[in-house]
DNA sequence: GGCTTCACG
DNA sequence: ACGTACGTGAAGCCG
């Protein structure tokens, strides 16, 4: 059998891959998406043609075009957006690791590169396959060379072969002659001008009777029709220029081996190395655990009582140790401390007691040892009693957090690949979704692994994260904001808030008789009966059936949000009817139903506060959401009705007023802005007056409304089509709003320009605490994208302070409950909002302590004024 | 599992 | 010309 290579178009392939594939990045930002497309792409055809030479050509520096005087002349050329362009270097550094010869030259193209090589080859007896993503390239098939072109699809990539007999049966002419037939015809993608007036169809027509262009020229009198005729004769010169331009030259003088393209192992440490960093995991299957070098622990799990008592003893010496809680929220199956290079400890099952586990952590503590965890909160769940020695304990995943609150996850996979760089299994790919016992007996040897994973990348991690938080200045943000916090969203998991169950199943039963009528007059009024819950029949009855005009938006069918159906309603009583039942069936499913799962045995429901999932440094919600529990609506606001305290206490809330718009007021320093709110003044009636030129007292209601829109806007990251949507009000309108706000207020225009440009520039925005939200999108070669990052740049410092001063407040409210030696605590926090259980006799002191705590979270240049409310019900206290 | 919609700040 | 307000989580539909 003779030997076979295989030659690829690399910007071409690579160009493919990039447009095909969603976008992809690793840890440190770095486009990886036509990379894999490539490798995916290279991997598959290697495998199906087993070719034994492998080379790639590139052009020589960007991608150069065949004609690009055309291109250039035309101004039709379009730069490579960024996100491919870096990937360009980076394919070329894993094509070296896999020991795949590159061939660029000076001033000669890809695609000459191919033909020479792809010549060559087959003289020097090769079998050849030429890929590409470019159907130029079919001229170079003969009997022996093939052409392949992937096509990248939604369902997979698609490959279509061409030899010569390919390419004549689906063009009529032969691979040379396709390209006499490009030159009659031209190229518009590729700016080769061709004859004008000759297409495809004149053009193969030529072509097949006379094969080529010149042949043609000689017989012009018979040429049919009389306009390709004239064209010919008139554009000749051009035609034969086009031809030119359309060739791919196959004699070009380049220096290469075909001894250096013969494949190797391919697989190679270096390329398994550099995917680690790429972040490639699906190609991690192509390598044999020699390259992988996956270096496994050394655990110790001992079940030598006395043992297990020295190791103690020589974690207390060292002073420091990683400390892994294996489990499910308190239910702990096991423990494992790393304290030293190498040394792992896991203890699982066997004679370890929970009590067992929780004293000795307690006593490490208590000896001054400082524990490094993973989540802290966790562990709190596990062992409350450490929380006494805070100041001994490390949160990696919350450091991990602060240095990129973007990532979706902080599992000790996700810091190892980050600090690590070292590609672990995750919990996930070791146990499914089974239990960890479950998976302990039939895999021991795995489970312990594992174990050991949660305290040995705590451990290991814990300098290097360090180091970089220090070096980020976010620190103290951590010691003083971050960490505090932590057991403040752990009490409020743990006491929960009671919810009265019968109460809630009433409420949503009221719900039922109203929601079946509305569906019965829906049927009634579309003629037919449907899924009213499905955007996409909804669509079809509205749009097509009842012929409701401008079904505005679509993007997989009909847009029919509230937005759209309340324009409609007013003509389509149907509409209406709709709206309401979306509202019902939203309360009895989500809040009705949905909290109603969530109770617990002891009557209330206890959901999980997250501090590393927002973008902000905002907290979250969940299991369920009590961030979102109904208020603006009087329906979904009596289910707050259900939400009561504990016998003897009553609820008092507090709210801060309008935080985030003084806190751009004191970032942004200024002055009209700080005065009003200096003077107490009702900030949206003083801009309306300001921004519409009318006197405070004469401020209408309506004009107050879009003044306190503009100022929602402006937080958001003001834009005219955003404010324009909320206040229904043209473009031109929602724009002269905001230059009047920026003209009023001239130092919020430059604060907001500012932290754009420093954003750009930084490539994150910073809170006033510190806190950093990286914006990549502000990099993008996309409009869209990059207006986004404009849009968070100008939006985060400020989300994120306010989210900041609530931390502080909620840690400070909690400390001096908790001083003062208080049976009131906090259970809740909605971003904005602090919900304390108080007891009825601490109600005076606990309203002055929100009072201290809360306004005097931070010192701004305004000052922070809350709103309290107290009643037997949260509805009440609202 | 992605998309839509909608509840909250 | 592009097609959006910022930040979340949950439910239901549908390929």
């Amino acid at each position: 059998m003779s030997d076979k290579i295989m030659l690829l178009d690399g910007h071409s392939l690579l160009n493919r891959a990039f447009y095909g594939l969603p976008d992809l990045t690793n840890a440190e930002g770095k486009h990886t998406n036509a990379v894999l497309g490539f490798l995916n792409i290279m991997l598959r055809y290697v495998e199906e043609e087993k070719p034994t030479h492998l080379l790639v050509a590139f052009d020589r520096k960007e991608p150069t075009f065949r004609h690009i005087k055309y291109k250039e002349y035309k101004g039709t050329r379009k730069p490579m957006p960024a996100e491919l362009h870096e990937q360009v270097p980076l394919m070329k550094e894993v094509l070296k690791t896999m020991e795949i010869p590159i061939i660029t030259q000076a001033g000669i193209e890809a695609d000459d590169i191919l033909g020479t090589i792809g010549k060559e080859a087959e003289e020097a007896g090769f079998d050849v396959a030429i890929v590409s993503g470019d159907r130029d390239l079919l001229q170079l098939a003969t009997k022996k060379v093939k052409v392949k072109i992937p096509k990248t699809k939604a369902s997979g990539t698609v490959t279509e072969d061409y030899y010569e007999d390919d390419v004549r049966e689906l063009y009529g002419v032969s691979p040379t002659e396709f390209i006499d037939m490009k030159g009659l015809m031209g190229d518009t993608s590729d700016n080769i001008p061709g004859v004008p007036g000759i297409g495809e169809k004149t053009a193969a027509k030529i072509i097949k009777e006379y094969h080529s262009i010149e042949n043609a020229y000689d017989h012009i009198e018979e040429i049919k029709p009389a306009r390709a005729k004239n064209n010919l004769q008139e554009y000749y010169e051009q035609a034969i220029m086009s031809k030119d331009l359309a060739t791919i030259k196959k004699d070009c003088d380049l220096s290469y081996d075909f001894k250096d393209a013969k494949i190797g192992t391919l697989f190679t440490k270096e390329a398994y190395q550099l995917f680690k960093e790429l972040e490639l995991k699906s190609l991690f299957k192509y390598f044999d655990e020699e390259e992988k070098e996956e270096e496994t622990l050394e655990v110790v799990t001992t079940s030598d009582l006395g043992e297990v008592e020295n190791i103690f003893s020589s974690i207390k010496k060292s002073g420091r140790a990683g400390l892994g809680v294996i489990g499910v929220s308190g239910n702990c199956k096991g423990i494992s401390l790393t304290w030293k290079e190498g040394s792992v400890l896991a203890l699982i099952g066997g004679f370890v007691t929970e009590d067992y586990l929780k004293e000795k952590i307690v006593e490490l503590l208590k000896e001054g040892t400082e524990l490094i965890v993973l989540d802290y909160k966790a562990l709190l769940h596990f062992v409350e009693e450490v929380r006494e020695y805070e100041s001994q304990i490390q949160d990696v995943g919350i450091q991990a957090y602060l240095l990129n609150p973007l990532q979706s996850a902080y599992d000790y996979e996700d810091i190892a690949r980050d600090y690590l760089r070292q590609m672990l299994p995750s919990r996930k790919e070791i146990c499914g979704k089974k239990a960890i016992e479950e998976v302990f007996e039939a895999e021991e040897e795995k489970t312990v692994q594992m174990a050991a994973y949660f305290s040995y990348v705590p451990f290991h991690a814990y300098p290097l994260v360090l180091e970089k938080l220090k070096e980020q200045e976010m620190e103290e943000l951590y010691l003083t904001i971050e960490r505090p916090t932590v057991a403040t969203l752990y009490d409020m998991e743990k006491y929960g808030i009671t919810v009265e169950k019968d109460a809630l199943k009433e409420y949503g039963d009221q719900l039922i008789g109203r929601i079946e009528e509305l569906e019965q007059n829906i049927y009634e009024k579309a003629g037919k009966t449907f899924n009213i819950n499905s955007p996409k029949q909804l669509g079809v009855i509205l749009f097509e059936d009842l012929k409701m005009p401008f079904a505005k938006k679509t993007k997989t069918g009909y847009s029919t949000n509230a937005d759209i159906l309340e324009k409609l309603a007013p003509d389509y009583p149907i509409v209406s009817e709709i709206l309401e039942y979306r509202q019902l069936t939203k309360l009895k499913s989500t809040y009705a139903d949905g909290l109603a799962a969530f109770i617990q045995d002891d009557g209330k429901i206890h959901s999980i506060f997250h501090q590393k999932v927002t973008a902000t440094g905002r907290l979250s919600s969940s299991d369920p959401n009590l961030q979102n529990i109904p208020i603006r609506m009087p329906l979904g606001r009596a289910i707050r009705k259900v939400f009561v305290p504990d016998p003897g206490y009553v609820f008092v809330s507090a709210d801060y007023s309008q935080i985030e718009l003084r806190v751009l007021a004191h970032m942004a320093g200024d002055e009209h802005l700080i005065d009003a709110y200096r003077h107490g003044e009702d900030i949206h009636r003083m801009t309306a007056s300001q921004v519409f030129g009318v006197p405070f007292e004469e401020v209408t209601p309506l004009l107050r409304r879009s003044a306190k829109a503009v100022n929602f806007g402006i937080v958001y990251g003001i834009s005219a089509f955003g404010l324009s949507q909320d206040l229904k009000i043209s473009r031109k309108e929602a724009s002269d709003y905001i230059n009047k706000y920026f003209a009023t207020y001239p130092g919020i225009k430059t604060y907001l320009d500012g932290n754009v440009a420093f954003a750009k520039k930084e490539g994150y925005v910073k809170t006033l605490y510190g806190r950093i939200r990286p914006i990549p999108e502000l990099s993008s070669s996309n409009f869209m994208q990059r207006s986004f990052g404009e849009r968070v740049a100008m939006n985060s410092s400020i989300q994120g302070t306010a989210a900041d001063i609530i931390k502080i407040a909620m840690v400070r409210v909690s400390k001096r409950l908790q001083e003062e030696n208080l049976e009131s605590r906090l259970i809740l926090q909605i971003h904005d909002e602090l919900l304390i259980e108080t007891k009825e006799n601490e109600r005076k002191e606990v309203r002055k302590i929100l009072e201290e705590e809360m306004m005097g979270a931070a010192q701004l240049k305004v000052p922070l004024s809350i709103d309290i409310e107290e009643g037997k019900t949260w509805y009440e206290a609202k």
